[in-house]
DNA sequence: AAGTCGGGGAT
DNA sequence: ATCCCAGACTT
């Protein structure tokens, strides 16, 4: 079966005529940013965002520059920003303790801030030829399927049920090609959702496909409930200045800014401590459904009166032409162009 | 070992 | 409405 596999896999990525990332000319550098980039993320969503990020910070050096704002405002929509900060910690680590030279082995990348065993493994396989094996969502169920794995994917113990898959398979082929392989297999052939079992070379030794489950492949525990979360956000604004305010707190959106924003139980809450009434809250109600919590904003605008500046702190009042530097939250962004 | 962190697109 | 994506980090 591995043999077959590893066969497989080097015929199909032979066919493919995807262009990888290390065929295009990238740079260690460009592949690092590209592998963060796409963690937990569609190829079509991140995109966009690493030819923005490239052209904006086209070397460590031009990172490490940056302030943090920086970074963060052009990651703002991407999500997961912990990514982005972790991002731009590491570029100044590798510019003030490394010389600005990239790390070249999977033992030096995987101690850097935000690099785990993924993107270790595939920065130095894909920009430098280590003999090193790529774990990711894709592979995972690629090789769920085919060995019948039952194991569910988001346990503490998967990791170790699959690099030993990894280890047979990788053994008499080209790691280079067989990590490309077998993520491309999954998201091209072996997709999580209407696979194209058809079309697929390797159904004639797939467990799964042979037993007519694929459907229950990979296994998984199932996720916590959504958590509903209620927000009341006032914007104190005139002509041309506006209040705005960064979250500090280790909670969703670290580091991103947003108005006089207040977590409540539920709408309305009797504890309100605003100072203005929970009814001038009708001029907008937004809810973002993310993956693990249901978001709730109720926005109010407010004319900034005089004792505003002394009360909320003039160092947090920004020139509305200043705005579209500033990272925001995507529903809080969103609210903030509707109102134009 | 379990919880947390975004946003979007496909179904 | 549910799933899940080229995962990593904290508790």
């Amino acid at each position: 079966m591995y043999q077959f596999l590893g066969e497989t896999l080097t015929t199909f990525y032979q066919s493919s005529k995807q262009d990888k990332p290390w065929q295009l000319g990238y740079s260690p550098y460009q592949i690092w940013i590209y592998e963060i980039i796409l963690q937990q993320t569609r190829m079509a969503q991140g995109m966009p965002y690493f030819d923005k990020f490239i052209k904006r910070f086209p070397n460590i050096e031009t990172l490490a520059k940056s302030s943090l704002d920086e970074v963060l405002e052009q990651w703002q929509g991407l999500g997961y920003y912990s990514r982005a900060r972790n991002l731009h910690a590491t570029a100044r680590f590798i510019s003030e303790n490394l010389n600005n030279e990239f790390p070249k082995t999977y033992d030096a990348l995987i101690k850097l801030k935000g690099i785990g065993k993924y993107t270790a493994a595939a920065i130095s396989s894909f920009a430098y030829g280590e003999n090193q094996y790529v774990l990711d969502g894709n592979v995972y169920r690629v090789l769920s399927r085919y060995f019948g794995e039952t194991t569910e994917i988001n346990s503490s113990q998967a990791p170790k049920t699959f690099y030993a898959y990894l280890e047979k398979i990788h053994k008499n082929f080209d790691s280079q090609i067989l990590n490309q392989s077998l993520m491309d297999y999954g998201a091209q052939i072996c997709t999580a959702k209407l696979p194209k079992c058809s079309e697929c070379k390797l159904n004639l030794h797939c467990v799964a496909y042979l037993s007519n489950q694929i459907i229950h492949y990979p296994q998984k525990i199932k996720p916590n409930k959504l958590r509903n979360r209620y927000f009341y956000c006032v914007f104190y604004l005139n002509e041309d200045v506006i209040y705005l305010k960064k979250r500090i707190e280790k909670d969703i959106w670290q580091d991103l800014y947003q108005g006089d924003m207040v977590e409540s139980e539920a709408f309305p809450d009797k504890r309100f401590i605003f100072p203005i009434k929970e009814k001038d809250f009708d001029l907008d109600w937004s809810i973002q459904r993310l993956t693990h919590q249901k978001i709730h904003i109720k926005f109010a605008i407010k004319p900034i009166e005089s004792f505003d500046l002394n009360t909320l702190g003039e160092e947090n009042f920004y020139a509305l032409s200043e705005l579209h530097r500033i990272p925001m939250p995507k529903i809080i962004d969103t609210f903030l162009r509707n109102l134009r």
